[in-house]
DNA sequence: TTCAGGATGTACT
DNA sequence: GTACATCCTGAAC
């Protein structure tokens, strides 16, 4: 099954973040289905790591989810405004995920630019269609992704991830995908962990 | 093209 | 009250 389970996300978060580039983000809405192929992810992983939000074993109504078992959709509001995405990794119990920072529409971007831009994909600037998912909040609007979702179970929701999709003719990743490593963005305020090179995105 | 500043709600001091 | 895993706008170049 290309769907990815729990399982998938049972295991290193580093790891897992990178696993995930060229994997497909699937939005089923009422209007139909969104597509992503999934360009830029980080890791965050509380045990280590004071960027993540339950760093040292902190909970809190919010950072709860992060606790949750693997496979579990996190999404916070950030700057009161935009949404980010994440999915749950390692056991349950440790406070670890997987920031989706951005991806490329594949399926569906006529509903994707609606709910970006409130018109047709045909209608698109040609910037507008470069800077589509370019960033997590950004992509969580195309996707039509709140606060709603949080703590769904990714393999049974209506937003999922998936290792292609047969019945779009879209092919499983391929090994040996090249992709990039570098600083996380934003989390400068985090001290040492600002430089652990825990981004990863597709060349 | 780059850059400063503002929007805005929640978490935490 | 302050900071925040961000993005958009408008001004200056």
């Amino acid at each position: 099954m290309a769907r990815l389970d729990g399982g998938f996300f049972l295991r290193d978060t580093v790891e897992a973040a990178r696993d995930l580039l060229g994997r497909y983000l699937v939005r089923e809405t009422e209007e139909g289905l969104i597509v992503c192929r999934v360009t830029e992810t980080e890791a965050y992983v509380g045990a280590v790591d004071k960027a993540c939000h339950a760093y040292g074993g902190r909970m809190t109504e919010r950072t709860r989810t992060l606790y949750a078992a693997p496979g579990t959709i996190y999404v916070y509001l950030i700057y009161g405004m935009y949404h980010c995405l994440n999915v749950v990794t390692e056991a349950e119990g440790a406070a670890a995920a997987v920031l989706i920072r951005g991806g490329e529409i594949v399926y569906g971007e006529d509903r994707a630019a609606a709910r970006r831009f409130g018109v047709p994909a045909a209608a698109l600037t040609p910037a507008q269609r470069r800077i589509f998912s370019d960033g997590p909040g950004k992509l969580c609007k195309a996707l039509g992704i709140d606060r709603s979702l949080n703590g769904l179970p990714a393999a049974s929701s209506p937003l999922y991830f998936s290792d292609g999709l047969p019945e779009l003719g879209l092919p499983p990743r391929r090994e040996g995908l090249p992709f990039r490593t570098g600083r996380r963005i934003g989390i400068d305020y985090a001290q040492e962990a600002a430089d652990f090179p825990w981004r990863f995105w597709l060349a």
